[in-house]
DNA sequence: CTTCTCTAGGTACAGCGTACGTAGAAGCAC
DNA sequence: GTGCTTCTACGTACGCTGTACCTAGAGAAG
C-alpha cells in the first residue's frame, strides 16, 4: 500500500485493511526462513498483543507511560502535535524505539483512548434509579471530554475497545439492567448514549475554537436567512419566544436521549 | 504557526484559530504598503468568499468541479488519498494553482462536504406526517453516507455549513414545524438526528472495514467476558432470547431517536 | 558459555501542506 | 487604442510526517 498517513480513520471498507503488506511475507513457503520479526499473524488489536514477552532486556517504558506522555502532549498542544517523534522525545527515547511498543501510530491513539476511559470513577454498583445513574454517567463523560478537547474527535473516528472501555461498558450494562432490555438492545442504547455525549462535546469544542469563526458563521446564517432562499430558517430565526438556554442544552438533550433509551422496544 | 498538518480537526479551543499568521501583516502601519495578496481580513469561511471577483483572467476551474474531483478520489481510494497534489493532478492543474481556489486544505474538505449535501432529493414541501418525513430523510442521509464511506468521518470532524447544508436544514425545519417546538429546539433536534445517522454510518463503515479486525474484536470481547472481570458483559453475552437483528438496527434506533425528538419539551 | 531473542536507536525515503516568487493573461480607466 | 492593475497558473523549496530497514548490544534460556 503506497499511501501512508491515515491519522484518524481506520480504513476504507472496500479494500482489505492492512493485510496487503503482511500477507506476502512467507507466502507459500513451507519453512519460515530464519527469524520472524513481527510475525504475519500478529494481532491487529493492540490489546491482544502481550505487553511483555519476558525474554530480552526489560523495556524502558510501559504502555501506560507512553499513553500518558502522548496525552500530555495532546492536552497541551492538540492532537496534531502528537507525532511519533514528539512522544518519543517526551519519553527520552529515540523515535524508532517507540515502534517496539506500538506497531503503528493508530495503536498509540488506541492507547490514549483507553487511558482516558480509565478516568471514570465508577461506583461499585448502580445506584438504583436508572435515569439518575445515566445522568451521572453522562456528566462524568462530558467532564472527561472537556478535560481532553482532542478526545471527542478521536472517539468519533476510532471505535476502540480496551480494558478500561470494557469496564465502562460493564458499568453501563449494569446501570441499564433494570430496564428489562436485552444485552444487544442495551449495547445499542450505549452507542446512542455515548454518541450523543461525544458529539455534544465535539460541538462545544468547535464552538469554542474561535470567536472569529463563530461570528462569521452567525453572519453567514443571518445573511442566508435574510436571502429568502431558506424561508423556514428565517422563520426559526425570527420566531417569538426566548431562545433555548445554551447552558442547559446538554441536560435538555440528554433528557431526550435517556427517554429514548428507556422507551420500551417497539 | 509552526505546526502544519491538521487534517480533520478544526483547531484547539484554547488558542486563536488562524489569525496568528495573518494579524501581524501591516499591523500598525497606517498605509497598506503596495498590494494586498490575500488581505488579512479575508473570511475564514469559504462560503463568505466570492467564487469570482471578475477582474483577472477567467479561472480554469470551479468550486464545483474541484469538489467533484476530490470526491471522486475519496470515493475510489479513501479520504487520505485526497491530497492537494492529487486533486490538482486530477484537474490537470499544477499543485499550487489549487490554492487560488481553496486557501487551505480544510476548505477543500468544506467544499466536498457541501457537495455531498447537494445530493439530497428534497420534496418541495413536507409530506404531512412528521415521523414519516423524518424516516424518509434519515434513509436518504444513510444512503448518501453509504455512497461516500469517507463522509461520516468528515462530518463528525467538521461541522461545516454551506449552501446545500442550509437547504437541508431548511427542509428539516419545515418537516418538524408541526411539532410546535421552537426554532432553537428544532435545531437541537436536528443535531441529535444528524448525529445519530452519521454515527450509525460511521459504525457500519468500520464494521465493514475488515473481517480480521472484526474477528479479533469479537475474540477479545469473548475473552473479556470469560475472564470474570466484566460480569454484566458476560451476562449480556449469555442472555437468553434472540439477539437483535442487525439488519433492522438502523430503523430500530432511528425510531427511538425520533421518539426523543418528538417528545414535548420537559 | 553459548545462543537466541528482545530492545534501542540511527538513517533514509516518499509524501504531505503550503510559503514564496515569477510570468503572463484579462479587465478597467483613460 | 495604451497602460495600469489585478487576477491566474505554477515551479521550487522547506519542514514536517509515518515508518521500512538495519545495526548494536543487553539479558534470559539452554
Amino acid at each position: 500500500m503506497p499511501s501512508s498517513k491515515r491519522p484518524t480513520s481506520p480504513d476504507e471498507p472496500g479494500q482489505q485493511p492492512t493485510g496487503t503488506e503482511n500477507a506476502p511475507r512467507n507466502a507459500g513457503g513451507p519453512a519460515p526462513e530464519s527469524a520472524t520479526p513481527t510475525p504475519p499473524d500478529a494481532p491487529e488489536l493492540i490489546w491482544l498483543r502481550p505487553e511483555r514477552t519476558g525474554r530480552g532486556p526489560r523495556p524502558a517504558h510501559s504502555r501506560a507511560s507512553i499513553a500518558a506522555a502522548a496525552i500530555a502532549i495532546a492536552d497541551a498542544e492538540g492532537l496534531d502535535a502528537v507525532s511519533m517523534r514528539r512522544v518519543a522525545a517526551a519519553l527520552g527515547a529515540g523515535t524508532m524505539s517507540l515502534y517496539n511498543y506500538v506497531p503503528k501510530k493508530e495503536h498509540l491513539l488506541d492507547l490514549m483512548l483507553d487511558a482516558t476511559a480509565g478516568e471514570y470513577e465508577l461506583p461499585p454498583a448502580p445506584g438504583g434509579d436508572c435515569r439518575t445513574d445515566l445522568i451521572a454517567l453522562a456528566r462524568q463523560q462530558l467532564a472527561i471530554f472537556r478535560r481532553h478537547p482532542w478526545l471527542p474527535g478521536l472517539v468519533l473516528a476510532r471505535p476502540g475497545i480496551g480494558p478500561n472501555a470494557l469496564r465502562y461498558t460493564d458499568h453501563f450494562l449494569a446501570v441499564t439492567a433494570p430496564t428489562g432490555l436485552g444485552g444487544g438492545a442495551r449495547m445499542e442504547a450505549m452507542a446512542l448514549f455515548n454518541g450523543f455525549v461525544c458529539q455534544f462535546a465535539q460541538y462545544e469544542r468547535t464552538a469554542a475554537a474561535g470567536a472569529k469563526w463563530q461570528a462569521e458563521l452567525a453572519g453567514y446564517l443571518a445573511q442566508a436567512a435574510m436571502s429568502g432562499e431558506y424561508p423556514h430558517l428565517a422563520q426559526a430565526f425570527t420566531a417569538p419566544g426566548p431562545p433555548p438556554d445554551p447552558s442547559t442544552a446538554f441536560e435538555r438533550s440528554l433528557d431526550r436521549v435517556i427517554t429514548a433509551i428507556l422507551a420500551p422496544p417497539p
